[in-house]
DNA sequence: AATGTATTCAACCGCAGTCAA
DNA sequence: ATTGACTGCGGTTGAATACAT
């Protein structure tokens, strides 16, 4: 059996996008909405697989896209979520408004694991290295010193088209911020993906979770972590209550963000 | 100015999960 | 139960860029 890879096709655009592409992409996005990505290429006069949209709108194009500089808050919450759930890029973006999977990705591969090692702290395990293993990494990073840039993390180019409205144009932090996600129900899926081992069904009124022979029920997207429903103390495990607190320091973040936005 | 090297990150690849037929 | 289409995820790659020599 086996499915053919979707770029297989001849003639298909590779490599990078060009501002035409990003074009019909967004304006067919924005007529039809997300989704059905196998056929939209074809619909939206793309020489591209479904796949390769989908990466496109999801990682660069999506309006809700926080731009520039990761933040030092952010720093910590992913250096956070990650010995939480280790490499689920997803669910750690998920707690990120704007941010995504491949930009924490990158982010951690390039900057943030590094800097744990030179703390000497395992990346992996986030457990304290052997001291050995600390000094080694420490050298290791300090004879490229001379060779490492002082990072300036510039905003992503924007390659849209003059006649794109700002509305449609990727927003900066501050704007981003107000977009919304951080409304979405964070604390809900949050608590259920932590779990692999679940059974999870989500109905139109909100996640039920199958644990062994219990069910639990969890509100539907808009809920704060104060929604947080569970029928039985079993599933508070450690990891969800590090979980539940972790989402509300980091609601306090953003409420602090915000705040010193209406400041400014 | 030219060349070599390191770094970044957008994009690709392959796989797994889900769902409908 | 099986098959195949579709979607989403995490790992990896490589072109572009920045910096050092």
């Amino acid at each position: 059996m086996g499915r053919t890879p979707c770029c297989s096709k001849v003639g298909l655009h590779r490599g990078p996008w060009t501002p035409r592409e990003d074009t019909l992409l967004i304006k067919y996005i924005q007529a039809h909405g997300e989704g059905h990505w196998r056929s939209l290429p074809k619909k939206a006069g793309l020489l591209r697989c479904g796949k390769s949209c989908r990466l496109r709108w999801m990682n660069y194009l999506r309006p809700d896209i926080k731009r520039g500089n990761i933040t030092s808050d952010e720093d910590d919450l992913i250096i956070r979520l990650h010995s939480l759930l280790g490499n689920r890029w997803s669910l750690i973006a998920g707690r990120l408004p704007g941010r995504t999977d491949n930009e924490i990705k990158n982010y951690w591969n390039t900057h943030l694991s590094k800097r744990l090692r030179c703390q000497g702290t395992d990346p992996n395990t986030h457990k304290k290295l052997p001291e050995n293993n600390k000094l080694q990494s420490i050298n290791k990073e300090k004879s490229k010193v001379k060779a490492t840039r002082s990072k300036v993390h510039l905003p992503k180019p924007i390659r849209l088209p003059p006649s794109f409205s700002n509305s449609s144009l990727p927003t900066t932090k501050h704007s981003a911020s107000r977009h919304g996600r951080e409304s979405s129900g964070l604390v809900t899926d949050f608590a259920v993906d932590a779990i692999p081992s679940y059974n999870l069904n989500r109905p139109s009124n909100g996640y039920h979770v199958q644990c062994h022979d219990h069910l639990y029920r969890f509100h539907g997207l808009n809920v704060d972590s104060s929604d947080f429903e569970c029928q039985s103390d079993q599933l508070l495990t450690a990891d969800h209550i590090s979980l539940e607190k972790l989402y509300k320091e980091y609601l306090q973040l953003l409420k602090t963000d915000n705040d010193q936005f209406k400041i400014d």
